[in-house]
DNA sequence: GCTTGCGTTCGAGCGCGCTCGAAGTCCTAG
DNA sequence: CTAGGACTTCGAGCGCGCTCGAACGCAAGC
């Protein structure tokens, strides 16, 4: 998924460097190459969701899509670039409720900004929560494989059962 | 022993900060200093969850548990080391089903040892899975906050309805 | 004209993982 | 003797985030 792409370069450029950094994924983040406006399947696609999905966001309140003559939803940039920052919210665990609260929160203008600064950071510590919790799961699952993988020494008994 | 090498790096690469860390690996490591055997209230709180919860765990069939005159459960070293690696597993994703087939796998003994095997090696590539994901999604929302926490450019307005 | 295919709306349904509550048992303290 | 509290079993209920299907519309191709 082009999504996926931009931003794993993105965190490429990024290493050890901080400012800076920013500025790349800004340039990276901008849907270049993708056409002016694109069909719900076409949208679904390059978010890695269902159009279903799509139109339960929608349905939410989440975002505002044009329509066609036909009445056929029409993604342009804006949409998209709202629908790529909600999937990644998504991904990391943020729940519908708090994205319509922000989502409210951008609509209700500029002084929000203060409110939804805080829901960042409080999100990002929740996101590093959890990058912590799994890098715990990984090293217990990985200590099980060594255990498992290599000589079967008599370890493998007592930890079959339970740890 | 092995075990508190691993885990002594496991802190290490973690950065050591903070409560919850330390607290998550003392559950993960060995259970010194926990009595011989607990309630199920006991149990909750050592694991991070509900006696309900735990009563969910024993009815699905992924444990054990001993009963007191009384028919009251009792948690015994076992069966608490094999709670805490299945709440490990349920925390980085693994569903209940699977958590249930690898219980399975390990009651029918030393024979299942390589499907056991297959199972954590695609867990564990799971769990880096999600590590990638959330760190993408951290860098996204760090450059947001970047961006409403800066000095307020030019660009708080164009990212501020999608990206 | 008719089929195929992609879209629409709407409400219902589902899978998961608990979570809760009712009704009962047992021990202990007052 | 009684009240409280922690536990038991059981089945039902819930919150979330989709997911699906029915009934329909429109436009292109044979």
């Amino acid at each position: 998924m082009a999504t996926e792409h931009l931003m794993t370069r993105a965190l490429e450029t990024l290493g050890a460097d901080g400012p800076l950094s920013v500025e790349a994924i800004h340039r990276l983040t901008d849907l270049a190459g993708v056409p002016e406006s694109m069909t719900i399947a076409e949208a679904a696609d390059l978010l890695d969701t269902s159009p279903h999905a799509l139109r339960y966001y929608e349905r939410a309140g989440l975002v505002e899509v044009a329509r066609d003559t036909n009445g056929h939803r029409l993604y342009d940039a804006g949409a998209v670039r709202r629908l790529v920052f909600l999937t990644r919210m998504r991904l990391s665990g943020m729940p519908i409720r708090d994205l319509q609260h922000y989502i409210a929160l951008v609509d209700a203008g500029e002084c929000t900004v203060h409110e939804r600064l805080d829901m960042l950071l409080e999100h990002r510590d929740i996101i590093r929560r959890q990058i912590r919790e799994l890098t715990l799961s990984l090293t217990a699952v990985e200590y099980k494989i060594a255990t498992y993988g290599g000589a079967t020494g008599p370890d493998v008994q007592d930890l079959d059962a339970g740890a």
